[in-house]
DNA sequence: CTGGGGAAGGGGCCC
DNA sequence: GGGGCCCCTTCCCCA
């Protein structure tokens, strides 16, 4: 079975380790790999079938997810007058602050933004609250009645920004075409390699695949001269040349050259034991 | 058991 | 929008 199809684990996805250095230590290399010309006149890349993803029945467009506004439902908690709800009503009460469910639209940190400060500008004046429509948050459409514009949330516009593209091979969705045409080719495996017949989904993975019989390793560490054929284990070998190893316990503070490492010692009970 | 190398996959960015 | 590439991560294997 292929890797591609593990539950991907996110151990700690906000760390990520630096390797802006990797280019002071490597500073002879190109940064773009040379591919031998012998590889692509051998072993031309493979003719990718027939996209399958194309055809209609690829993918489910608009599936409409189950957390739509409900028609006629009562305002959701934590629903913001910035979700297209004016609150000239009076009716809104503000999203309690636990409640992070609110935030899939708020790109700023402020936990006031502009748009609720001429809010609440225009509550302070009764002539611009009767001029206010009921607009919607995604496409600025107006609505003299809030039932109109929960109508056309619910059938038009959420179902649009929140359209996922379903995979007919697994139950994976994605947010856009491009994304679930990549996935597929996970599935399909177009790229082909004529030495062994190994399969794959992208080219570029074919051709590491093909420095595996060919033995090319382009990517020189400068510290000892070994070489790889693989760029990030160039990388994960100059870990260990480093004095400092960029990933530790926070509980017993042993560092490691690795994540998987650190995750395999954290696993192996040392957090555990404090 | 630990550390390191090899191989491979997915997401994201750029052109 | 698609391809190429980079980065990060994971898994397997071995010393």
């Amino acid at each position: 079975m292929p890797r591609s199809f593990l539950v991907k684990k996110h151990f700690n996805a906000s760390k990520k380790p630096n390797y802006s250095e990797l280019d002071t230590h490597t500073g002879s290399l190109d940064r773009r790999v040379i591919i031998s010309p012998y590889l692509y006149e051998s072993y031309p890349m493979p003719v990718i079938p027939q996209p399958e993803i194309l055809s209609s029945g690829a993918y489910s467009p608009i599936t409409v997810w189950t957390t739509a506004v409900p028609f006629h439902s009562p305002l959701p908690n934590g629903l913001s007058p910035l979700s297209g709800y004016p609150s000239s009503l009076g009716r809104v009460s503000p999203p309690p602050p636990s409640d992070t469910s609110s935030k899939d639209h708020s790109g700023s940190e402020s936990p006031i933004s502009d748009e609720e400060e001429r809010l609440q500008s225009k509550l302070s004046d009764p002539h611009a609250i009767e001029a206010e429509k009921f607009q919607c948050n995604l496409c600025s459409k107006t609505y003299s009645t809030f039932s109109g514009l929960a109508k056309h949330k619910q059938l038009h516009c959420d179902a649009q920004s929140r359209k996922s593209f379903s995979c007919k091979y697994c139950d994976k969705e994605y947010v856009s075409l491009g994304a679930l045409k990549m996935h597929i080719r996970t599935h399909t495996l177009p790229c082909v390699c004529k030495i062994c017949g190994k399969a794959f989904s992208r080219p570029w993975l074919l051709q590491g695949h093909i420095r595996t019989h060919t033995g090319e390793k382009p990517f020189s560490c400068p510290h000892c001269n070994r070489a790889f054929a693989d760029r990030s284990n160039l990388r994960a070998h100059l870990q260990t040349h480093s004095d400092v190893k960029k990933y530790q316990c926070k509980n017993c503070s042993k560092t490691f050259s690795r994540m998987s490492l650190l995750h395999k010692h954290e696993e192996s009970g040392c957090c555990v034991a404090h």
